[in-house]
DNA sequence: GTCTATAGAATGATAGAC
DNA sequence: GTCTATCATTCTATAGAC
C-alpha cells in the first residue's frame, strides 16, 4: 500500500519528492537548461541563453516558469527523483550488506548515465544552497546519507561514506575518464567501489 | 641547478607556474575574492560584492586588477602554485612507490587545509574552462595526472587515479565531514587513500 | 590607492497583443 | 504558447579628480 516509514530508512509519503509532470514546452526548456547549467553553471546561465537555445524569447520561457529558480527546482526534482527511485530499489530487499551493494550499483548506474549533470548537481553553489535550505531535499539527503553510513556516525564511517559518495560523483566528472564509454566506466567503478567498502 | 626536465616528471622552467608578488591592496582583494568565490562561485560573485567585502569601491578594485578574470587567474595561480610545490616535494626523492605515497600525503595536507576553496578550484565551470584553455595550467595538470597514473594509461588505471583524486577533493568538501577538525580528517584520509592504492 | 560619476550592455522579470 | 516592448536593476569597465 503506502510506503514504509520505519526508524532505519524511508521517508513518509509527505516528505517524498513528488514526480512532476511537464508540458512539451516545459520539457524543451528543461532539456536546454540542463545542458547549459552543466556547462556554465547556474549563475553562469542566463534566461536569454536558455531562450536562445530553445529558439524562443525570454517571455516565452517566463510563461512556463515564473522564475529562474523554478527552473532549477524542477531540474533538481527530476534528478533527485531518479536517485530516489534508485534508493527505493536498493532498499527493497531490506537489510544486510546486500542493501549497500545494491545501492552502490544503482547510484553508479545513475551517475555514469548522467555524467554531464553530476558536477552541477553536487557542486554548483546555487544548487548546494537549494539542497541545504529546502525541507524535502534535506529529508531525502539525510535518508541517502543514512543508507550510506549504515547506522554509524563516527569519524571513520563519515569519512568512508563521504569518500565513496564523492569518489563516484567525482570520477564520472573527471577529465581523466572523459574518453571512456559508459559501460567500461561503469564496470571499473563497480569494481573499485566494492573494494572501498 | 635548474629544474630537471626528464621524460617522467617535472616541466621545463618556462612552463612552471611563476609565483606572483602582490601588493597589500591586491592581497586584500584576493583574500576577499577567495572567500566569495568559495561560497557563491565565480559567476555568482560580482565585483561589487568583492569591493563591498574589502570596503572600497569597484573602481579601486579595477585599479588593482584590470578585469574580473585577472582576479580569477591570480587566485588559481596561487592555489596551483602551492600544489606545484607539493608535487615538487613528492618527486624530490625520485622513483618507486614512495613517490606516490609522498604525493598523496602532500595533496591531502593541502586539500584539508584549503577545504573551502577546493570545490571551487575543482568544479567551478569558469575555473574548469580556465584550466583547460591556458597552456601553463594544461602542462601542470598533465604533470600532476602523470604522477597520479604512474605511467599507465589503461581504463583501470585512469579510473583508479580519477577516484583517488576526486575522493580526496570530494571528501574535504563533503557535508558529512564538515564538522571534523583538520587533523582528524587528515588522518582518516591518509588511512583510506593508502587502502585505495 | 581610493574616490565620484558614468557609459553601455546584460540581467531577471512583467504587461499586453496575437 | 509565443511575441514585441519595456522596466528597474545590476553588471563589467572606464575617465578623471584627489
Amino acid at each position: 500500500m503506502s510506503s514504509r516509514s520505519t526508524a532505519t530508512g524511508s521517508a513518509a509519503d509527505a516528505d517524498r519528492l513528488a514526480p512532476a509532470v511537464h508540458s512539451a514546452a516545459q520539457t524543451r526548456i528543461l532539456t536546454a537548461a540542463r545542458e547549459l547549467f552543466a556547462e556554465h553553471g547556474v549563475s553562469g546561465t542566463s534566461l536569454q541563453m536558455i531562450a536562445d537555445s530553445v529558439g524562443v524569447t525570454k517571455a516565452a520561457v517566463y510563461h512556463q516558469f515564473k522564475t529562474k529558480e523554478a527552473i532549477v527546482v524542477a531540474l533538481v526534482d527530476m534528478e533527485l527523483g531518479q536517485l530516489q527511485l534508485a534508493l527505493d530499489a536498493a532498499q527493497e530487499g531490506r537489510g544486510g550488506p546486500d542493501e549497500l551493494v545494491a545501492l552502490m550499483t544503482q547510484v553508479i548506474d545513475l551517475a555514469v548515465s548522467r555524467r554531464r549533470m553530476v558536477r552541477t548537481l553536487l557542486y554548483d553553489p546555487v544548487i548546494v544552497r537549494l539542497l541545504a535550505e529546502h525541507r524535502p531535499y534535506q529529508v531525502f539527503m539525510r535518508r541517502l546519507f543514512g543508507a550510506l553510513l549504515g547506522g554509524a556516525t563516527d569519524p571513520k564511517a563519515r569519512v568512508r561514506a563521504a569518500m565513496v559518495a564523492s569518489a563516484i560523483g567525482g570520477v564520472v566528472t573527471h577529465p581523466l575518464v572523459a574518453a571512456l564509454d559508459d559501460s567500461t566506466l561503469r564496470a571499473e567503478l563497480i569494481d573499485l567501489a566494492q573494494r572501498l567498502m
